[in-house]
RNA sequence: GGUCCGUUGGAGAAGUGGCUUAACUCAUUGCCCUCUCAAGGCAACAUUCACGGGUUCGAAUCCCGUACGGACUACCA
């Protein structure tokens, strides 16, 4: 047999933002292609033209492009011969084929409106039938029929006739053989009464045009997958290789879902908060899959080269925010400064006071820091501890500084802090050296009440540090 | 209810019949470092792989059943 080339997809609906069960999606297809020297395609499924958001697809494809997975073939860069790459830009095609589907006698007009199938399922339901199935009743409308339904305004949807008691089996990439009957599923519209195709029937048909040969998605696909199987078969066409991906649950076992509010999800929003594209892009790769050797810190050439899918997980991973902000802190660490500068700068200019010092400055502080990150962000707050002092003291903040011995200490610190010309760092340590010698005090005694004096808080970056950024003048004044 | 999928520690997991005294990572806890927090270093953390049977000289690994969890069950994708 011919070795047909690699090609692989993501399809997202243009209704929202890119998340992260979408990323991954198209991280692990990403990954297929590149381990396979093949291509990654991008295209876009908008057949629900009611939830289609403006300026989504856009925004989806941007997103992918920053966390590192490039498509060869997108919306943007289509290739002539597998364009075009929406689907409501090709509904003349699928008209044309659910029509060779009723020709050849596999799918048929059904004139039921939705009252109707409303009324057939909670009749279905409450006679005790185990599963709502469509029952055919528009199978083999006579053409008198159908005139009558016409008349009445009634514009048919296209279903696709299951064939019964037939065995669709495929062998999943990551789950490995599995089957379904027919006589299961029921006959499902495969073009809406608007003239648009339904899911199911539009992805078939796309996959074939676009000689898609391998399709890795989520769990929640493992029974549409019958369906367009069935489809598939009726037109005789070699369906690609399915891999069904465990789902993403959130800490309470569920699937993730859009509407949860307590778990960040869009990668924009990560983007925003400081979270590098490389971690998140690591991170993903984690998500329902181990690498061989177990490394779990790895660069995209490793998992390109080494990324297997039939290691992909069959249980549902939990989305674990602290791993992706552990991962985070360690690409973070790992940055070389000039490109740390510019990742951290737009958040330090979210300080006034910081804004418009100039870059060495601003490069010093930010090093100050760079240890210290699990994200971007964390850096204003961080900043803000030490900028703004704390007003309200704790208990044991309280009893630190009314320590008999601290207000000499700090009496001290600011006497030779005064008499100082310039503040550097090896300044400030004779200083405390010499207050450690005069008051045969050491450690914690004499560093917390200057540090709780100075920013409220016993917690924080090395005190010189501190110092340094609070400069001299705002050093003494809050002694 | 039906169909399909899954079940190893708090989390992600390795494990494909003997090399497992169940790897590795996050989290947690303790210790070291240290003015503090963090970072970093070290260590602890499953007598056992949902449960019950079976196959086998031998099972987390194979088979059956039960329980539990999940996905799907739309003219959404």
């Amino acid at each position: 047999m011919e070795e047909k080339k690699v090609r692989v997809r993501y399809a997202p609906s243009p209704t929202g933002y890119l998340h992260i069960g979408g990323a991954r999606s198209a991280l692990f297809n990403y990954l297929y292609a590149k381990k396979y020297h093949g291509d990654f395609v991008f295209r876009i499924e908008d057949t629900d033209i009611e939830r289609n958001i403006e300026g989504a697809e856009a925004e989806q494809l941007h997103d992918l492009i920053w966390l590192g997975i490039i498509p060869d073939e997108s919306t943007e860069k289509p290739n002539p011969k597998y364009a075009p790459y929406r689907q409501s830009e090709k509904l003349e095609l699928y008209r044309k084929y659910a029509q060779e589907l009723i020709d050849k006698g596999y799918a048929y007009e059904c004139y039921c409106t939705k009252e109707e199938l409303e009324e057939m399922k909670v009749q279905q339901l409450s006679s005790g039938v185990k599963s709502f199935k469509y029952d055919r009743r528009c199978l083999n409308l006579t053409e008198e029929e159908k005139l009558i339904y016409k008349k009445e305004g009634r514009v048919p949807s296209i279903r696709l006739k299951m064939p019964s008691n037939h065995v669709l089996k495929f062998h999943d990439l990551v789950r490995g053989d599995v089957s379904f009957n027919s006589d299961d599923i029921g006959d499902f519209v495969i073009m809406k009464s608007n003239g648009i195709p339904t899911y199911n029937f539009a992805v078939v048909v796309d996959d074939h045009i676009m000689e898609i040969t391998h399709v890795l998605r989520g769990e929640e696909h493992l029974s549409n997958t019958p369906k367009q199987l069935q489809i598939y078969e009726y037109f005789g066409w070699e369906p690609p290789q399915f891999g069904h991906m465990t789902i993403i649950i959130n800490p309470n076992g569920k699937k993730l879902s859009k509407r949860d509010l307590n778990i960040v999800q869009f990668v924009s929003q990560y983007r925003k908060l400081g979270y590098l594209p490389e971690a998140i892009f690591n991170f993903l790769c984690l998500l329902g899959y181990t690498d061989q050797a177990g490394k779990e810190l790895f660069d995209k050439d490793y998992i390109f080269e080494t990324f297997d899918p039939s290691r992909l997980s069959t249980s549902p991973s939990m989305f674990d925010n602290k791993k992706l902000l552990w991962i985070n802190s360690q690409y973070i660490k790992a940055m070389d400064n000039e490109k740390y500068f510019s990742f951290i700068f737009p958040y330090i200019d979210e300080i006034d006071s910081l804004k418009d010092i100039d870059l060495n400055r601003k490069q010093e502080i930010a090093l100050m820091f760079k240890n210290e990150l699990n994200y971007g962000e964390e850096i204003v707050s961080l900043l803000k501890d030490i900028l703004i002092k704390k007003d309200e003291l704790n208990e044991e903040e309280k009893i630190i500084l009314e320590k008999e011995t601290s207000p000499k200490v700090i009496a001290l610190f600011k006497q030779k802090l005064e008499l100082l010309n310039e503040v550097n760092e090896e300044a400030v340590k004779n200083i405390f050296n010499e207050i450690k010698k005069e008051t045969g005090l050491k450690g914690k005694d004499i560093y917390m009440p200057i540090r709780i004096s100075l920013t409220g808080v016993m917690h924080g970056i090395e005190m010189y540090n501190i110092i340094d950024i609070l400069g001299k003048e705002e050093t003494l004044k809050r002694l």
